[in-house]
DNA sequence: ACAACTAGTGATAATCAATGTCAATGATTA
DNA sequence: TAATCATTGACATTGATTATCACTAGTTGT
């Protein structure tokens, strides 16, 4: 999925619900696609480099693409990070290196059994799921055992 | 586990790091155990009914205890909460209801070959994981299907 | 018992992220 | 073009958390 079509799936998303694509709301959401990756507000904040976008703008567009559902938040340890929420990655999990803080998305799921289990012993109907792991990487497994060998 | 053990292993996790137990730490942690479930900061300074409390020393035992593993801080949504980290349920999972709000806790684990599969994919070692399901909770989805008949 | 020392505390002030206000701006429609 | 309405930027405000600092209580050494 390139940004393009990205764009217009916001563009869509918008106008569906009487929202305009300000320049404004462009430049902030340009910086997110070609930022892909998980982002706090300070992040966003500080990529604004543009003066003239007041940090009132940010904080709204962020609300109202989270409303829209454009953006996503995501919360890991002390920090709330943001991430794009056009494309069909609601059931994928989050690696979390405890040494260098890297964020790895994971492609599989493989909760179906669980969720069947959480309904037969608690009656409770899954909607959505949120699963984590923290760890070491493999970048940081290696070198750890560089440094050991050093 | 009853609670005189809970304060017992308190105490110990204290002393080990050469903080004592005052009488407001002892005030704080009683309400937490007293009140065993998901607390946020509001929900605890709340509770603490003794105006002699200050709430800066709510703020410090809370992160005393969080530094010391005997409370565990958990994000949901919007909120973070608290609950008593001295057992050994690292591994359990929460049903959080988007009807009501309650926060379940589930017994069972079965993750382990998820971890595997993270490892050989990925070269992922996994310390530690959370999972949380989102859904309707038993009680919310019989109340719905009572409102439907009436 | 007494003085010296230290951790802990409470009141207050300070900080910082996030939100609210409001007049000005820009886009859209009639 | 005029009217309308969403959006914006600057600024004020809020609210949660943290820092400061004099004071207290408990501990240690003599």
């Amino acid at each position: 999925m390139d940004s393009k079509t990205e764009k217009e799936i916001v563009i869509k998303r918008l106008k569906e619900k009487g929202y305009l694509l300000t320049s404004q709301r462009e430049y902030i959401l340009n910086l997110i696609i070609k930022n892909d990756r998980h982002l706090t507000i300070k992040d966003i904040c500080n990529l604004v480099e543009d003066p003239t976008i007041g940090q009132s703008t940010v904080y709204r567009a962020i609300k109202l693409f989270l409303s829209l559902d454009i953006l996503r938040k995501i919360n890991f340890g002390e920090n709330d990070y943001y991430e794009l929420s056009l494309e069909n990655k609601h059931n994928h999990h989050h690696l979390i290196c405890s040494e260098c803080g890297k964020i790895i998305e994971v492609g599989f799921d493989y909760l179906d059994e669980l969720e069947n289990k959480v309904y037969e012993d608690y009656g409770f109907v899954v909607k959505n799921h949120t699963l984590r792991f923290c760890g070491i990487c493999k970048e940081c497994t290696m070198k750890r055992s560089d440094d050991a060998k050093t």
